[in-house]
DNA sequence: AGTTGTTTGACTATTTTTGACTAATAGTAA
DNA sequence: TTACTATTAGTCAAAAATAGTCAAACAACT
């Protein structure tokens, strides 16, 4: 059923960039429980296979997939979120901060922005939750600095 | 339904600054409630996206929706600055983000790092002080964007 | 038997829609 | 002025319409 489902949406995602469905209709479709659909794009289109899924609730709601394109500074970032691994501590944020700045993968701005979210008087002041927390937005920026969207058009109120 | 009514609104408020409608007129055009019409505004035409709302009741009465009107990027971030103030919950500074992505300020890379930034699993789970760290994480960003271009990378002496 | 991946459904969360009730303003009559 | 009425818009909470989570049951392989 996983694999039917999947390939279905990966048919339509096969001619457009992106696919928009409701998620009781495709489940009716394929007679199967909703949260099957859940299961299914949380196995099968996740971001490390180059999917964004967003979704919203309640009347008109939706779930939309969005294929997007895996960017060149990938291995660079991947190996950097590795570095990170679950702590940090603010000297080492920034030092990875600049490494990527300097190896062009971020620009001057992207930087201080990330710097900014990198200062320890943001948080806690609890040592060991800190590291963590930092760890944690760190590596999130940065996974979401490998991949692309396709061309969206900006205001535009459809 | 909201989407439709928004959509409505948008399109007038994209050939003219501002736009004034009588609510119960509104909601017979859509075949709706005529609070539905308060919810549309409520969610949809709000400060952190760029909307200013006037209204008056009895004999005569009226909804203005006026778009805000800011002169330059230093403007708008010292205007959104303002707007966040010392406390600001997930929604408004995802609209605060958005905004700035839509008028050009920011680039979607950087509203991506902002909005990374802004996610309240980031937090304590305390609204209160997540708040108020949000607001302070957010007002620093933007102001660091004051002093530097955009899309300058290291080695680009452009 | 144990491990891994799938299916199911009860429960939860979010967003929108609806309508009854409330509040404000203008006009008019006293 | 004051009081009353008509005509607007605002508020709030319940109901409806979605999607998400999670763990138990099931299935298919070692």
């Amino acid at each position: 059923m996983t694999d039917i489902i999947e390939a279905y949406l990966k048919k339509v995602l096969h001619q457009q960039e992106q696919v928009e469905i409701r998620r009781s209709e495709i489940a009716q479709l394929f007679d199967c429980v909703p949260s099957q659909i859940n299961y299914v794009i949380n196995t099968r289109f996740t971001i490390q296979k180059g999917y964004l899924v967003e979704s919203k609730r309640g009347g008109g709601g939706y779930i939309r997939i969005i294929k997007v394109q895996v960017l060149d500074e990938m291995d660079m970032l991947n190996t950097m979120i590795e570095i990170i691994g679950e702590s940090i501590n603010e000297k080492d944020a920034r030092s990875v901060v600049h490494k990527l700045y300097e190896d062009d993968i971020i620009t001057k701005r992207e930087a201080k922005l990330m710097l900014v979210a990198m200062d320890k008087s943001l948080y806690t002041g609890e040592r060991l939750i800190d590291n963590r927390l930092r760890s944690n937005l760190l590596r999130t920026m940065l996974a979401n600095l490998k991949y692309e969207e396709p061309n969206k058009r900006k205001a535009d109120n459809s």
